[in-house]
DNA sequence: AACCAGGACACAA
DNA sequence: TTGTGTCATGGT
């Protein structure tokens, strides 16, 4: 069925923000160059660029199928039809009908999760923990440079290397990710490394397990808690249900749900989960993005010490 | 120039 | 269980 293998591809889909999707904080190596979004997938270097009714893709070698890139935006695969943005609209119409969820659904039109490699979803989340975005994104950089593959690249393109594999981390010593900024992050690093290269586990097969299953599993890494775990769950692993609770999230639903009030994260993820719903994971997107980028307004300044009594949350009838 | 960042962990109380 | 200090580094 495939067309003969093409080194460009157009994608037909409505509703894909693809400034807000690839710079929101779930994936950390696209750089959008003057050719457009640059980015390595698996060992695939790719561009990619919104145009009219889509996304238009290049790569630096000819592709027979382009199942990976549309596993990876998590869009329909097909031609000729434009695709996408059914599953979009359904997936945001089983969002609780609250006031702050949907103004971050309007604030941020277009935003998608993406499914990334497991490993390299994991391992740059481990590098995450207190460390602005902008910072992860080099501290990846640097990693990627040093213990990457090369990949392929077009002519006049920047050399790109893959993320390193936990099998290449795993060689590495302490030290030598301490010099790429890793900080007290560098053993946690190393030791996941060597456990996830002797498949232990085998992140491969953590989707097809129960969530409860693939969780313990991932905390069982060191320097992986509940936090990391939940970004690794959905982010690459497909648990779209999964609602990752980070300090942005934490003051957002105190701000927005809990106002006056100073709830645990503990009891945030409780609330969250019987909140949200099955696309709990996708609503986290939209709340994280809108108030990281300002246009939804958590107001509620930081505080460690926690009081008061609950309130209702804000509902608003269609 | 302080303050804090998509946390995890060991260790109190 | 729930609360603290610590960890390394750099942006704002």
């Amino acid at each position: 069925m495939p067309a003969k293998p093409n080194r460009s591809r157009f994608f037909p889909v409505e509703d894909f923000d693809l400034d807000g999707t690839l710079d929101s904080g779930q994936a950390f190596r696209w750089k959008k160059t003057a050719r457009g979004w640059e980015g390595v997938i698996g060992r695939r270097w790719v561009c990619l660029n919104a145009v009219k009714g889509g996304l238009q893709a290049e790569t630096a070698r000819p592709n027979a199928h382009w199942a990976w890139l549309a596993e990876y935006l998590q869009i329909e695969a097909g031609g000729g039809r434009r695709l996408g943005s059914l599953g979009y609209r359904e997936r945001m119409g089983r969002f609780p009908k609250d006031r702050a969820l949907q103004g971050a659904v309007k604030a941020c039109p277009g935003l998608r999760l993406l499914r990334q490699e497991p490993w390299e979803c994991l391992a740059s989340f481990i590098l995450s923990s207190t460390k602005q975005i902008v910072q992860i994104r080099q501290i990846v950089d640097t990693l990627c440079e040093r213990y990457g593959e090369p990949v392929p690249v077009p002519t006049g393109v920047e050399p790109w290397n893959a993320f390193p594999t936990a099998r290449s981390l795993a060689k590495r010593t302490e030290g030598q990710l301490r010099s790429c900024k890793a900080g007290f992050r560098a053993p946690y690093l190393l030791r996941s490394a060597q456990l996830v290269a002797a498949g232990k586990p085998d992140l491969g097969r953590l989707s097809s397990r129960p969530l409860e299953e693939a969780r313990e599993a991932l905390m069982a890494l060191p320097g992986v808690g509940r936090k990391i775990a939940d970004c690794a769950l959905l982010f690459s692993l497909g648990f779209r249900q999964v609602f990752p609770v980070d300090t942005w999230i934490l003051r957002a639903l105190r701000g927005l749900y809990f106002p006056g009030r100073n709830p645990s994260p503990d009891e945030l993820r409780r609330f969250a989960d019987s909140h949200f719903g099955p696309e709990a994971g996708f609503a986290q997107q939209f709340l994280f993005h809108a108030i990281r980028t300002g246009r939804l307004e958590a107001g509620v300044p930081k505080t460690t010490r926690r009081s008061g009594k609950p309130k209702g949350i804000q509902e608003t009838r269609e």
